[in-house]
DNA sequence: GCGGGTCTTATTGTCGACAATGTGGTTTGA
DNA sequence: TCAAACCACATTGTCGACAATAAGACCCGC
């Protein structure tokens, strides 16, 4: 699995951050589910810390909207509604879409390579498991993180994935957004690479749109199924 | 003078959330240039509360990339490269092309009304100001502001005016990215505002993505002249 | 029985003190 | 004279206790 954070892992953390990662994990897994109270108390006891290095964990969670905190009361795991889902999908769909054309400009000959190979591997996969749900999912963020990376834009790069898909995670196991199509959305991913390798920067964005606008699409028609 | 946050100022502020915003707006105006070291024991005692809500503050700050950390070193003010400048307004311009478009199709006719009030505005103190650097770059700023409120896309806002803008504004002494060009820029305002008047989205996103291109261009230029 | 008000209590906000770590200067040796 | 190791200092990281605030229970009056 490509590396799905782009924290700092080997520097000497301290203890807040060690909080701040294993509380952001445990909110995107879906263990601590969106709408629950987080007490101060229990979780410094549960991480084995003081509620110093906690608190500043819960403001850096804050500002990437994964908690909501009101003055005196407590903090909350955010719960994204439907509408800002898809305002999400919207701007993805922008940005990801400049990735991918800046990925066929600047990605390298090494990089393009690796998509190519997690390709195959997903070939593979798909037909071999019947359910594929939850590795198509994660092959799938796989791949998006790729060519995110591939942009070799460092601002889009943590706009994208240090603010936009930690949210989207939070319910990936909800909206399943490629649940109702794998293997319409792997034909699409296979087309991505292909403009990517082809250095074709228009296609490669075109493409990206519509892969996700397919996907928000999918999303709406969820929506008005499920209320 | 448009609001130029999107912070609530109306709840009961906790003292973290007083220093954060005090501290942003240090930074952000150029007090606290970049680079400088900030020691937790000088805040504290200048802002009047002790190291817990600070660090709370610079952990949020942090959070926004305005200020950089080393775990038992402490932090200072981010240092934006040029580099790191141009990825920023690629970045700025998918995503204002992006608002512009989405302002022409959801803008309100009150919100239109305002927009044009603000250019007459500006027209008036260009034609008496000689210096209008300070309040272009102001105006500038409140123009841009209008524009992406009005896409009425919480998400796209937020990442606008919540993570991209700040750090632009740090800078905004420095690069003066319209100070070659006020009249260009404010023909441009109007003709984007004409666009989004006419619901015209897709000339009002083009003529958006022009101007901040142009703008990006500009630093570029200045970026070659000095070293 | 129900609405309003009060009080208790649990939780958050804040503070000062102590421990741990990095930095810079000093000293000592080659 | 220079380099490396050592040491003292300042600063950050962490903790526990106290104060402030809001939520909920309880009581009283109607």
């Amino acid at each position: 699995m490509y590396h799905l954070d782009i924290e700092d892992h080997t520097a000497r953390r301290t203890s807040a951050d060690r909080v701040f990662v294993a509380l952001q994990d445990a909110i995107v897994r879906g263990e601590l589910p969106p709408g629950a109270r987080l007490g101060e108390t229990e979780l410094a006891e549960r991480f084995g810390t003081s509620r110093g290095p906690l608190r500043e964990a819960l403001r850096r969670l804050e500002a990437r909207r994964l908690v909501e905190r009101t003055p005196h009361v407590g903090v909350r795991i955010a719960s994204l509604s439907y509408a800002s889902l898809l305002e999400i999908y919207l701007v993805r769909e922008a940005l990801e879409g400049m990735a991918a054309r800046l990925a066929a400009l600047y990605m390298t000959g090494e990089e393009v390579a690796g998509l190519k190979a997690l390709l195959a591997n997903h070939e593979q996969d798909e037909a071999l498991q019947a359910d594929t749900a939850y590795f198509q999912q994660e092959g799938n963020l796989d791949f998006h993180y790729r060519v995110i990376h591939g942009s070799h834009n460092t601002a889009l790069t943590e706009l994208l994935i240090g603010e936009l898909y930690h949210r989207i995670r939070m319910y990936r196991y909800q909206i399943s957004a490629y649940a109702n199509r794998p293997q319409k959305a792997f034909g699409e991913h296979q087309r991505i690479v292909e403009a990517i390798e082809a250095r074709d920067e228009d296609l490669a964005e075109m493409l990206m749109r519509r892969h996700i606008s397919s996907a928000r699409q999918n999303i709406e028609k969820h929506m008005k199924e499920n209320p």
